[in-house]
DNA sequence: CGGGATCCTACTCGATACTG
DNA sequence: CAGTATCGAGTAGGATCCCG
């Protein structure tokens, strides 16, 4: 970002909202965030990521995971196109979960932030403390 | 993701397992979606990222935030290292927010995962709206 | 101007129990 | 096995009022 030169933050700003005004950044990111802001769906999407899980698989490889929010997770995701469900009708029955190509395109971005936050959690664990140490 | 050849999904999965074994994934993804998992945090780092700017006009750039929620925000992102905040002693009082190098640092993954989002928006929508149809 | 303190509501999430 | 249904505690976040 900010590639260009400008004469102030202000001018940027101007030309970043010009940019956006037809998209309007916050309600997309406001979508964005319903979908993978939430305590789960990026841990599924990042399992998934391997391939293909059953149900039962999925919520073994992902601690801490009730049965409810896994399947509350894995409806929105399917809701929004990014992974694929199959049921097969056997007894006992077996569900199949898989990411969709749309799914497997954010895999990467998302993974970029995981670095990022792997990579730089020390530092912020430790700009907590000084912050919390002076109150 | 997913670079070398394994014989199952299986297998990658196991691999994956090792390897992220010694930092848990879950919770550093946790700990990074407490930060800017919220509602506006995401939207006062991309404000930032283009200069400095006081509370007011941090407030006018952002549609729709409350003030409550902009100064809760602006506290737990200047706790984590990623905002400084500069208050001036005059009347009225001025303070200036700005993006620390951590904070910088966030930008790039965050508007690549922002990218995505504009560029697939679309097809979510079309996949909400499909999957809705057929109840 | 830049907040802090309160109250209040709606929603999230976990635990538990039941079903095809 | 892979869910659905229900209940209850906790919390996010908006509205409002006040202060230095």
């Amino acid at each position: 970002m900010a590639e260009r030169e400008y004469a102030s933050a202000r001018d940027m700003l101007t030309a970043y909202e010009e940019r956006c005004a037809n998209t309007d950044d916050g309600i997309i990111m406001r979508e964005l965030l319903d979908r993978i802001g939430d305590k789960w769906a990026l841990l599924v999407i990042g399992t998934l990521a391997f391939g293909q899980l059953r149900f039962g698989d999925l919520r073994a490889h992902i601690p801490g995971v009730s049965q409810r929010m896994l399947t509350i997770t894995l409806r929105h995701l399917e809701r929004d196109g990014l992974v694929t469900r199959t049921a097969f009708a056997e007894i006992p029955p077996r569900v199949e979960y898989a990411l969709s190509p749309l799914g497997h395109s954010l895999v990467k971005p998302a993974s970029a932030l995981a670095t990022w936050a792997i990579e730089r959690i020390p530092e912020i664990r430790a700009a907590r403390a000084h912050f919390d140490a002076d109150t």
